[in-house]
DNA sequence: AGAATAGTGTCTTTTAGACAATATAAC
DNA sequence: GTTATATTGTCTAAAAGACACTATTCT
């Protein structure tokens, strides 16, 4: 099929992280500055190059979120976005991107590591909107980011990522509001996530007095997989009919 | 952060495939044989290597699938799936896997192209049952491409790219039983998809007598996200309890 | 007519959502 | 007590599923 001399083309490998928390209610984004070429000073997602040919992409990714978050990563949730490899998306040649999905806890405002550029928290709007342009791809791999989390809201125990050890209900409800930015019914959605088995295990302890009455904690279960599944409440549900039939 | 002389390790990338089909009722993968090492004589998923630094993933994707089906591949659905790039899961070197899922109505039997290497269809359940081994980490790419597929199914309209251009909801109903291996009721069945507004649009003509009342035909509508979903039947829907709790 | 498959109606059970009511704390 | 939040209960509307029934073709 092939040329006897023929040798596949090597290209080169780097990792960028969607890295997504809740500020104030708010879903926000990580970008840092660009410290170099190309794209030089303009904001970006956290990411890099493969370090060396053994190292494996998730580890890297691990690296990366290391360095800009300075976060324990184990507490942090990651996992694999999709591939982004245009043939154009990079001008230092044929570079493919392997995107990661990280969400954390919110973290304190000045970022802890600055060691390399200075980083910064987005809300995911700006980003969504175009009011904060990214270098590459970069606006293209966090849309989709951000896509990806509210749809697997729905369905998989990503929420409680967003939470610390030990939450609230309603603190749990205040992510699926932020990211979905929707307003749920805090009855409703006591019983939903209740009746989700093994999504959340209740702690000993009552805390948090706020004022009204203290709720229990709760910590992540270990489900995974959401049955029932928290549905995203639709708009309206009663749209478009592209073709009259019969009736 | 990294040496002045330090240059990033470059990588090869392949692209590798998971076909599937619906033959004689049941979901079937391609497989081709090895005709070179590693691996030489095992069977694997079609794939191989990016031809040249300048071409698309998807295109180098359609390639292969060309290649090994002979298929005009703009009625077939293709898409991303995930990256496998453990470092020692190719003998080769650092060699970097961008699977892709494609979809495609029954083919015949005896492979059409069958140029490089004999092709088959195997029967899922062999591959996912580890009866049939697969080279490479190509068991596990399959599975996930298998999986991926059948969650799509429910809230995609997916499930029209195993039909032809024009098909019954009879015929549409036999994928999804073929896929998630349940059996449906035709008539709730049938309200279904027509619930889904533009998953399928009436073709004027009745057509098909096998013995019986004839079928409206019908082709696959604009719409990909399907609302309502088709909600796969749970087993049993009544499982564990992990912890028993107050009350 | 009888067999076979397509398509419709209807009933029942389950689920989703609105929202009233009660519980437990701080002050 | 009042205020604030957490948790429980109840009612109603919508959806999902079981399944009887009608419709249209072929032999």
């Amino acid at each position: 099929m092939q040329d006897d001399a023929w040798s596949p083309p090597p290209v080169l490998l780097t990792v960028d992280l969607v890295i997504l928390t809740l500020r104030e209610g708010r879903l926000h984004v990580l970008v840092v500055e660009r410290g170099e070429a190309p794209f030089r000073g303009m904001p970006a997602l956290p990411g890099g190059f493969l370090n060396h040919d053994r190292e494996e992409i998730l580890d890297a990714a691990h690296r990366e979120l290391n360095e800009e978050t300075a976060l324990a990563s184990n507490w942090v949730h990651l996992e694999q976005l999709a591939v982004y490899g245009d043939s154009d998306r990079d001008p230092r040649g044929r570079v493919i991107s392997v995107a990661h999905l990280a969400i954390a806890p919110g973290l304190p405002d000045p970022l802890a590591g600055t060691d390399a550029t200075d980083a910064s928290w987005v809300p995911a709007e700006a980003v969504l909107s175009g009011e904060v342009e990214l270098a590459f791809d970069h606006r293209r791999i966090a849309t989709d980011g951000i896509e990806h989390a509210r749809t697997k809201l729905e369905f998989s125990s990503l929420a409680t990522a967003f939470c610390e050890e030990e939450f609230t209900i309603a603190e749990l409800q205040q992510v699926y509001e932020a990211v979905w930015g929707t307003k749920l019914d805090t009855r409703n959605f006591y019983r939903k996530v209740q009746a989700a088995k093994g999504f959340i295990i209740p702690v000993g302890t009552d805390r948090r007095s706020t004022g009204g009455r203290p709720a229990r904690l709760y910590r992540a279960g270990p489900k995974t997989v959401l049955f029932p599944p928290l549905i995203q409440p639709t708009p309206s549900a009663t749209e478009e009919n592209p073709n009259g039939e019969e009736e």
